[in-house]
DNA sequence: CTGTTAGCGCATTCAA
DNA sequence: TTGAATGCGCTAACAG
């Protein structure tokens, strides 16, 4: 029945020995009596003693708290949410905590969930940033000296580690893809045009487009919300174009998924009347749209990647992080044989 | 260039006051005069001083840490994601972080998550509890004196505050409502059997199904993983009885969601030839399946209400917390029209 | 209104 | 091997 709140000089005075002695034991010293120890972690059992990591962390001036912040910009997303999960595995084998934050997209409370993890003293941070998140943002982080690694975008002038997809290549690769099953009307659909990372896919969109001798045409790149929502509105514009596309990339997996939903309330059956090409993983991506190829970016891989390599710059002890880039290997996992002529799509159109 | 840890006296110091002054200027207390407040202010602003929690709440006897543990046991599903959002928000606007973590329904690693978060000094759980959850393992909170908060799953003899969604009546309101469409062959899909809400929302079933003078056939409740991978596997077997259903109402949403790909795959359209009902909220349901009837618990409007019960309950500084069980409204959205009697389902469609 | 003093729970010297 | 001091950064009492 531990009541109140035991403390060292409890268990100590119950086992007849001194806070020192404690101490060691605690912190699994050999320079202590096995017999002793027993008797402490026996006594420390009975009375239900809880270590206090906020006092002995305070007294290690503040060195290693075992917390390490995680900020992200959309939980809702699946994509972030496994990402996440996946920091959370190897913080939790490290033996560290994680201090999850959900900034909505919202800088300012992105700043201030950052401010609090500060002051709960987090020995690193991963953060995926909210869009619009400037250097100076990270800079008071690594000031301090904080190790940050920064998720799936990219804060231009900040100097922290980086771990981001390589947005362009799997692009690049997804628009070849479709042109070498014939496919020549090719929409890009979805996402937000301030982003970073629309910009490298986009990119890539239209260095694979132009090195297929293809004519480059604007209203083919559709923006819209990066979500299932967005995804349907969007192909639903691209299936009113004059000329409509025969195929499309989308800028996520849930602007794919929409665009199956609008793609079927339009009468045509994607990957059999309609090539979709989906970036990234949300969860359970091959059961949704079984004929849907997808440029797979593993969500908890990275973030397991993220908090490896925010560790190892807390365990180095380095005080400014070097801007080291990773990619993530992009992989087209099933085919999608969508006829590609305009003679073979005309059959049940719905312009 | 604030680069070491700054502290009270350095501030202090620099400001020409005393810590003590220091210390009314960072509770804002109105003790002190508006002149010295800016200065310090300023200084601190100047020299990059970083309040630090952990001292402070060492100082104050360990009582209010400002931090609320949350563990859910899936967090990779978007239900517990939602959850985890809805916590966030009003637990972040009362000025408390979120120290979350995920077990996968890991009864080792939610012990040893629990205790961690105790050591760190949490003033107050949320736990969305693993399979299998005892109520010896919230035992230790309770009695000391932490404020602990159930949710989504019930732990038995827990005396802890819960908040679940009223399982019964939500899947006894969808029978019912298939069988006024005409259905006498309902399955049920998905869930694992060991869970209280399966029980609960299998009981609504049963009741609803003998209140409405139908046979009860057990070949009709297919147990299978709450997943979209389950639904697909589970309306596989539905399907391939002697007697197949007409309808099913799904453990939740994935699940529903796997058993449209899976009628699909089958040449039958949900929400015309099938009718299907999911039970819970993941995201963006609507846009999902158009026609499929959903039983909506908030996920995120839950994690509110159960922060903000945990946060009363605080504040309250209630050493044991009363059995309060919150039931959460269930809602049937759509309305499905499906066929219900074999001559009709044959047919392209019914009126 | 501001300065002084004294710990909160722990780990780290130093002696014994 | 173990016990007695000391201080981490902060707040809570009282003094001035």
């Amino acid at each position: 029945m531990g009541n109140g709140r035991v403390t060292v000089v409890d268990i100590a005075k119950a086992a007849g020995v001194s806070k020192s002695t404690v101490s060691l034991v605690l912190q699994g010293s050999p320079l202590v009596n096995e017999a002793t120890r027993a008797k402490v972690t026996a006594v420390m059992r009975e009375l239900g003693y809880v270590y206090n990591r906020g006092a002995a962390n305070l007294r290690q001036s503040g060195a290693n708290s075992k917390i390490i912040g995680v900020v992200v910009n959309d939980l809702t997303n699946g994509f972030f949410a496994e990402l996440a999960v996946g920091v959370d595995m190897v913080v939790q084998s490290a033996g560290f905590v994680q201090f999850l934050a959900n900034t909505s997209e919202n800088l300012d409370r992105q700043r201030e969930v950052i401010a609090s993890m500060r002051e709960h003293g987090i020995s690193g941070l991963i953060v995926s940033p909210a869009r619009g998140t400037k250097a100076s943002d990270l800079k008071p982080l690594v000031a301090a000296g904080i190790p940050v690694v920064v998720a799936v975008r990219q804060v231009p002038g900040a100097k922290v580690s980086s771990i981001v997809s390589d947005n362009h290549d799997g692009l690049f690769a997804a628009v070849r893809h479709l042109v070498a099953l014939g496919h020549r009307r090719i929409a890009f659909l979805g996402g937000f045009r301030d982003t970073a990372v629309f910009m490298e896919r986009l990119q890539g969109y239209r260095d694979a487009m132009a090195g297929c001798d293809l004519t480059p045409d604007e209203a083919l790149v559709i923006d819209a919300g990066p979500s299932r929502a967005g995804g349907f509105d969007a192909i639903g514009r691209a299936l009113a174009l004059a000329d409509p596309p025969t195929a499309a990339v989308c800028f996520n997996d849930a602007v794919a998924f929409g665009a199956c939903d609008g793609l079927r309330a339009a009468g045509i059956e994607p990957g059999k009347d309609f090539a979709l090409i989906g970036f990234d993983d949300v969860i359970e991506a091959k059961t949704a749209v079984p004929a849907l190829t997808t440029i797979s970016v593993d969500p908890q891989g990275m973030g397991r990647r993220a908090a490896q390599l925010l560790l190892k710059q807390i365990s180095a002890g380095k005080p400014e992080a070097e801007a080291i880039v990773a990619s993530v290997r992009l992989v087209v996992r099933e085919s999608c044989g969508a006829p590609a002529t305009p003679e073979t799509a005309q059959a049940p159109q719905a312009g």
